[in-house]
DNA sequence: TGACAAAATGACCGGTTAGTCATTAGTATA
DNA sequence: TATACTAATGACTAACCGGTCATTTTGTCA
């Protein structure tokens, strides 16, 4: 296995046991089985690690949020929305523990800043799903649905975390989702009005890891049986490590997988991938 | 002033831009314009002074809102709930923003014991309002109201802490109110069902601080005019320091007081406190 | 004023940390 | 096998931590 990839999974098993400021190199390389010099061939700094693992995180996690959103695939659903997180939140369910207990800005600002920006981000995107779903008719609401759906999330995250539950993520999904639509249908009264709206501005899009999209390719890969679709796959991966194709072949090769099914997915973030790297 | 209290009061400050663990003694000692020894002098150690901390105003926001639910006074309605909880969050924000900043974590496992202690506490508060305002109707889905309500108070706060806004006490609560009630109107698919009760069972009491009690029976005093009251004050104020009167003579001075509707609040308190004391 | 005690000081200690770097082990090539 | 190069090591450093304690400052009496 690649090595950093090896202390970041290793290092984030610890830090969500004990959390960053308590965990030291030498138990990340102990647990790694390396020494600390290798550490340091892989990370300029400890700081540096923790940026790398919140940045790789936090792109898994908002990756299937993003194609439920902006993907044009399914109809949008609050439902969807809730299942998908409470999904990722399983299958990240470290890195979930790491952001409930270090809530923090204790390190540097550059940390703070990190956070704060993936904050605004969801906001971006559950309000985006907010207006999907209801329309017009929820603007004077709609900041209020925002809030109240991050309230119900991180809530229930950490009562579930908390309690070790093995929980039935469809049943939460559709109580949430039970919950926010009664909101947003009786709701008269809201407290976060227009001239918040600052808060809500577009943030500048960030390029997406290559290291998330190589992985989210492996994975395709092992589901494909059809040669063409897999030959496209291949090229495709090769062009993320070094881009010599012009872009319409590029654009082809995208729209060979939006034939499958399996792929389409991964072909809107290639898309969004590849619209950067021109 | 006391220098217990001025090593409390300056280290909040620092924790709550820092966080404990990057906050040294040095540092707090510095900002206090003391010597590093004379810490010592007040706490045996640092931890010793977190917990301190965390209890010191941890009886400070429950004190308000026990006895909204527990004191005899008004009906309970959630609108007084939220105002009084935005209300002393207001006055102890830099508590607040140290408890949203370390939400549990690291130091010791004595650490993260008392902060459950506190949300549970919580939890049964909010609970025990909820069952008070909506009766027997809600049974099925109270427990997913409470932490719907934990939701809605955590996302405002950060929302609000976080932009620094000068708000509107009474038109927040009037708003979470609101969807607490709609919520309780119409929900029909609760998450939280009764198998998770165990975690709403009754916890230990603790003992009232003495300090608390004593800050609140000063600020109490100076709005009082009436000599009888003033003086049953000053008894009882130094009972708190030895007991050497029996506790009919207690009650009876403790009647003075609810005389005034000034110190109803207080007396509740004063009740609660001398039932642990004999 | 002088004698005594209480309060306050900060140099110091043992321990741990992040980060460095001279040295060694491993590997590919010829 | 010899050479050249990279990968990996762990002893080491400088800084900082919480906590101690011999010493000094301050306050309070007769």
């Amino acid at each position: 296995m690649n090595k950093k990839q090896l202390i970041m999974e290793k290092a984030l098993e610890l830090f969500a046991k004990q959390g960053f400021e308590t965990t030291s190199i030498q138990q990340i390389t102990d647990y790694c089985g390396i020494s600390k010099g290798a550490f340091y061939l892989s990370f300029k700094s400890k700081d540096e690690l923790i940026l790398a693992l919140i940045d790789h995180f936090m792109q898994e996690l908002t990756t299937d949020i993003d194609y439920l959103v902006n993907g044009r695939d399914l109809p949008v659903t609050l439902y969807r929305f809730f299942y998908t997180t409470f999904e990722t939140f399983i299958k990240h369910a470290d890195f979930v523990k790491l952001l409930m207990k270090e809530h923090t800005q204790s390190l540097d600002d550059e940390l703070l800043e990190k956070l704060r920006y993936y904050d605004r981000k969801t906001d971006q995107t559950i309000l985006s799903i907010i207006e999907k779903v209801y329309g017009d008719v929820i603007t004077t609401i709609k900041y209020d649905l925002v809030y109240t759906v991050k309230g119900l999330i991180n809530s229930y995250s950490s009562f579930l975390f908390f309690n070790k539950i093995d929980f039935d993520v469809a049943l939460i999904s559709k109580s949430l989702e039970e919950k926010t639509d009664i909101l947003a249908k009786h709701m008269t009264t809201p407290f976060i009005t227009d001239e918040s709206l600052e808060m809500f501005q577009e943030i500048p899009k960030e390029k997406m890891q290559k290291d998330v999209l190589l992985q989210q390719i492996n994975s395709t890969m092992e589901k494909i049986e059809d040669s063409l679709t897999k030959d496209s796959l291949i090229l495709l991966k090769e062009q993320i490590g070094e881009l010599t194709y012009n872009s319409a072949i590029i654009h082809g090769l995208i729209g060979n997988l939006a034939e499958q099914p399996e792929c389409k997915r991964l072909s809107y973030l290639l898309t969004k991938y590849f619209d950067f790297a021109k």
